[in-house]
RNA sequence: GCCCGGGUGGCGGAAUCGGUAGACGCGCUGGACUUAAAAUCCAGUGGGCAGUGAUGCCCGUACGGGUUCAAGUCCCGUCCCGGGUACCA
């Protein structure tokens, strides 16, 4: 109907009738006895025409790439989706279209293009949701799946759905467990540079002990001669073999949720509470697996150097590493000399400015020293620190806090005592726990010195305004320093070092911030570690009895004893009498190695066949959040690095070049909830916590479907509201709700991450319903720059919607009829066509998709203006738009009467640079650096010719009136600065 | 706190190498078409001042400084927003 309306408009184009192929002419005739009937079909309706192609080319496997080709290869890899209950939602898509333009524009222009999609299907909300129905997480995994399958097949990707892997299937896992075991059997030798096995460390420790094994290890690994060696028991070997191994059990802390009976992620943690049910959560040591990712430090930091990834991501791993060169000292306790308090410093030259010693409230020594009189602040102190997370300890500066121990301990350099206090701005988990305290050289230990009224001793006499601030300065001369007086910075390091070493007091070394990543999770829905426990020594299952499957359980949760939920898998033992390993791996664990498994997705012989491997080598492009910058993107390089000392992959960085989709962002709603021990819980309105000025809140997230007036100020939640709040969270159906006088529980709202887990979820899905899934790619293309964070907003779809309306209209006459005509292409359309090209080559190339949509608009505008309906423009303009919008392509493409699929078929065009020539450039004229003017000259004139057309005209004389040219900056095809003064 | 980003009209954004700030689109205003509405098409649209008008001038890229003939872009400082911070993935 709408074309009907629209005759006029086309009015023009009815010449071109008369050049009409008569095939066309035919249909034309025949059309126009049902003219009503014709129009609406040839309106623009993606519905029809999306269902239609999608059909074809799932049907004619299109899509389907092979491990053999004489093109050149090219891997697009996007991180793989978290199946969640809530769908896909509108972020998701967002790098899935760049990458699925990406590797449509790779194939356009010859390459043999892997582009698979997965899942990352293990993980907590589904376990979550297991807890609260008791349906089985693959069940429910399994949905979510299938959901989203449709969901991204409802957009028009050109996935090879023939390699789909879900790390929860066990012909996946399997080869998780696989790489698992590999760790355990190698240790990282340093002399090496690799990995190496386990079984070439026992053979050295039996010939001839420890002492010129250079490997990475534990660092309590004691001196052990062969005889040693030999004399322990198989039990004792083995424990000690776990000083080494590349993946080890050892205690960590975590989140223990007494209540609930179990561990919490930091994530679940909110203001020191639980998020479920707001119970108290504390710091617990546990024995965990752990990753030995420290091994790898170096590697990982100087690996960055050879990938084209975002600086600033790099940047991030390299803080994360955090590789810094120091020294460790020892301070021997004064009552107790034989017992030393080790630190790491960076600053070893500031040593005899310590005043005192801090302890992180953990370690180790603490109850030990801790004297009578004290006992009770300390242990009280500890107990506090122990209700905080690390985040928490390390955000709040401003406030000071700690206790002294009543124990001293001894500066090496000058004998001095030093008093020995707790903090918690000291971290058990990084270094040693302990921190040699200069508060003249550093805040934090200036700050501390300060509230308890320490010594601020100064060391070097560059340090200035020391009463109100500490100075870190490295310049001058050290003062008070002992054997160091009168040196500089770089004498005083090596002086320090020598002395240290040399009395076995302690010595240079390298520190790296980062840890050894914890591996356990005391959860079910995971990958099962592939060992068993003999008489508290750890032991791998065979290879051949892999995948060792995820058992059956009654219920999801912790035993009643506190063991994990696999401890209720009935008669679950190794080879019936073992105990197997009851933690599951973490989620980071199957997505460390997911690229190679869509090499070869069904190989049951290995991760992937080395004739795949080596035809598919890396990654050319991969497309994610930098959300992942120090999760899975550093432990996945760990595990590539491990990989490839085994000679299993050929590259040490699998990715050679990544980019950062900017995350669609939604609004959280949130609700107050009062911190306490009571048993019945109160949420207040946000307007009126003024009225509660003792009290402690905890931000509860709110679905945001409950939620009027979302995203405003005034957002709330009404009666039907709290009601539905109720009936979602049952653990708060008990609770008080306080609203404000209008009956209102006013919520906070923050513009932050879509997530499940904020319930703020909103998916493509009505977006496609109504405007079809090219209209939505290009919408979201369009918003920005990719790598941009932005909230989601539909306004503005409909300029796309129409674009492609207009697009579309290009093809069809007045009548409504398809029409294109055969003439050759005017050397103004072809220019329109020849800069559309050229802009959208090379814009494609920088990753810079917002910018091709206004490029396609431009041309579309340009090219209507002039009534184009030339075969030789519209053709080459379906090609170029078809990575962006593929079906609107495919349909054209074969209206016009073309075979195949554009998208197998097509080659992207080449632009020529002749028919963008321009004779005259609009120079801008400023004078004093502001633009009064624009004046045409010939494109080939110089500069000199420039300069003298410029002094002569009228405009700038009228603005150099009296005054004198100083100087005239010419810069050819860009502008003229006339400097007067 | 620490690490990494970002801040440009009413809104999303463009300006790719330091060279015409606001491309393209939304929204808004006016007009055409229509019985009417929708859709479509045409025109205008950063703010201010002056002018009947063509147009001219001033201000303007979070804020405060600096470098330069020229700064959204480079440097220094500040504020605000987002991501990460080791068991969300």
């Amino acid at each position: 109907m709408f074309q009907l309306l629209n005759v006029k408009n086309y009015s023009i184009l009815t010449h071109f009738i008369y050049f009409r192929p008569f095939k066309i002419e035919l249909f034309q005739k025949k059309s126009a006895w049902k003219t009503t009937i014709n129009t609406a079909i040839m309106d623009y309706s993606p519905r029809e025409i999306e269902k239609k192609w999608k059909k074809y080319w799932e049907e004619n496997g299109i899509y389907e790439v092979s491990n053999e080709s004489s093109k050149p290869k090219y891997y697009v890899l996007d991180m793989f989706p978290y199946p969640s209950g809530s769908g896909l939602h509108v972020g998701h898509p967002l790098g899935y279209i760049a990458s699925d333009i990406f590797a449509r524009y790779k194939r356009l222009n010859g390459f043999n293009v892997l582009h698979p999609m997965g899942y990352d299907s293990f993980g907590l909300p589904a376990e979550q949701y297991a807890i609260q129905t008791g349906i089985h997480p693959a069940i429910s995994t399994e949905d979510n799946i299938k959901r989203y399958r449709e969901q991204l097949e409802n957009l028009g990707f050109s996935f090879d759905w023939s390699r789909e892997v879900r790390t929860s299937d066990p012909a996946y896992y399997k080869w998780t467990q696989w790489i698992f075991m590999q760790l355990y059997k190698h240790y990282y030798d340093n002399d090496a540079g690799k990995a190496l096995p386990v079984s070439h460390l026992t053979e050295r420790l039996a010939n001839e002990g420890n002492a010129r094994i250079n490997a990475v290890c534990d660092e309590d690994t004691p001196a052990i001669t062969a005889a040693e060696w030999n004399a322990k028991t198989e039990a004792g070997q083995q424990l000690f073999l776990l000083k080494y191994r590349l993946t080890f059990p050892e205690e960590s802390y975590v989140n223990w949720c007494p209540a609930l009976g179990t561990v919490l992620s930091n994530d679940e943690v909110k203001d020191g509470v639980s998020e479920r049910g707001g119970y108290p959560v504390e710091r617990k040591l546990m024995k965990q697996w752990s990753m030995r990712i420290t091994a790898y430090a170096d590697r990982l930091l100087y690996g960055l150097e050879e990938i084209d990834w975002p600086e600033s991501l790099k940047e991030q791993q390299r803080n994360w590493i955090g590789r810094s060169q120091g020294a460790s000292v020892r301070f021997a306790l004064e009552e107790s000399p034989e017992t030393k308090i080790e630190v790491f410093t960076t600053r070893v030259d500031t040593i005899y400015g310590v005043t005192f010693m801090c302890l992180a409230p953990e370690h180790e020594l603490v109850a030990r020293i801790t004297k009578p009189e004290q006992k009770e602040a300390v242990e009280k102190y500890i107990k506090w620190t122990a209700s905080r997370s690390e985040v928490e300890r390390m955000a709040e500066v401003k406030q000071v806090t700690g206790e002294f121990t009543g124990s001293y301990c001894i500066n090496p350099f000058n004998g001095e005592k030093v008093p020995i206090y707790i903090a918690d701005y000291v971290l058990a988990g990084y270094g040693t726990g302990a921190v040699m305290a200069v508060p003249s050289g550093d805040q934090r230990d200036w700050n501390f010195a300060k509230h308890f009224g320490l010594p601020i001793a100064p060391i070097l006499d560059a340090q200035k305004n020391m009463d109100e601030a500490a100075d870190d300065t490295k310049e001058g001369r050290y003062i008070n320093s002992g054997i160091i007086d009168g040196m500089s910075y770089d004498e005083a390091i090596p002086t320090l070092t020598r002395w240290l070493e040399e009395r076995g007091l302690g010595k240079g070394k390298i520190q790296y911030r980062m840890r050894n990543a914890v591996f356990s999770r005391q959860r079910y829905w995971g990958e099962p570690v592939p060992a068993y426990w003999k008489d508290g020594v750890p032991y791998l299952i065979e290879e051949s009895e892999l995948p060792l499957l995820l058992p059956p359980v009654d219920k999801y949760l912790p035993t009643e004893t506190g063991e994990p939920p696999l401890g209720r898998a009935e008669g679950w033992k190794y080879q019936g009498q073992y105990e197997y390993e009851l933690s599951t791996m973490p989620g980071w664990a199957g997505s460390s190695w997911y690229w190679y498994r869509y090499m070869d997705p069904h190989n049951t012989e290995a991760f992937a066949g080395q004739d795949a491997v080596g035809y598919w080598k890396s990654v050319d492009l991969y497309i994610g959040g930098s959300e992942h910058a120090v999760g899975h993107l550093l432990y996945s390089r760990f595990w590539n690095h491990f990989l490839h000392d085994l000679g299993l992959v050929p590259e040490r960085e699998y990715a050679k070049k990544l980019i950062n989709q900017g995350m669609i962002q939604g609004v959280i709603e949130f609700i107050y909830l009062e911190k306490s021990e009571a048993a019945q819980k109160r949420f207040v309105s946000a307007d009126l916590l003024g009225d509660y000025p003792d009290a402690e809140w905890a931000m509860i997230p709110v679905h945001v479907d409950f939620v009027s007036e979302y995203g405003k100020d005034h957002s709330h939640l009404n009666q039907k509201g709290i009601d539905q709040f109720r009936e979602w969270r049952p653990d708060f159906r008990d609770a008080v709700f306080v609203t404000n006088d209008k009956g209102q529980l006013v919520t906070k709202s923050e513009v932050g991450k879509m997530s499940k887990r904020y319930f703020n979820v909103v998916n493509p899905d009505d977006v496609v319903a109504r405007y079809g899934a090219d209209c939505f790619r290009m919408y979201e293309m369009f918003l920005g720059p990719i790598e941009q964070a932005k909230p989601w907003d539909t306004q503005g779809i409909d300029g796309v919607i129409k674009f492609l309306r207009r697009f579309w209209g290009l093809f069809f006459n007045n009548q409504g009829g398809f029409e294109v005509s055969e003439e050759p292409p005017t050397r103004e359309e072809l220019k329109v066509l020849h800069a559309a090209i050229k802009k959208v080559r090379e814009d494609v190339e920088r990753f810079n998709f917002n910018t091709c949509i206004s490029a396609f608009m431009i041309a579309v505008n340009e090219l209507k203006k002039q009534n184009c309906n030339k075969r030789g423009v519209l053709e080459s303009m379906v090609v170029l738009i078809a990575p962006f919008a593929p079906h609107i392509a495919e349909e054209l493409w074969h209206q016009l009467g073309r075979e195949g699929s554009v998208h197998r078929d097509a080659s992207f065009p080449e632009y020529n640079p002749e028919y963008l020539k321009e004779d005259a450039v609009t120079y801008p004229i400023a004078i004093n650096g502001k633009t009064r003017t624009t004046v045409d000259f010939p494109a080939d004139a110089s500069k000199e010719e420039l300069e003298k057309a410029v002094r002569e005209l009228e405009v700038v004389q009228k603005y150099t009136d009296g005054k004198s040219i100083r100087k005239v900056i010419v810069v050819p095809q860009r502008m003229i600065n006339i400097v007067v003064g």
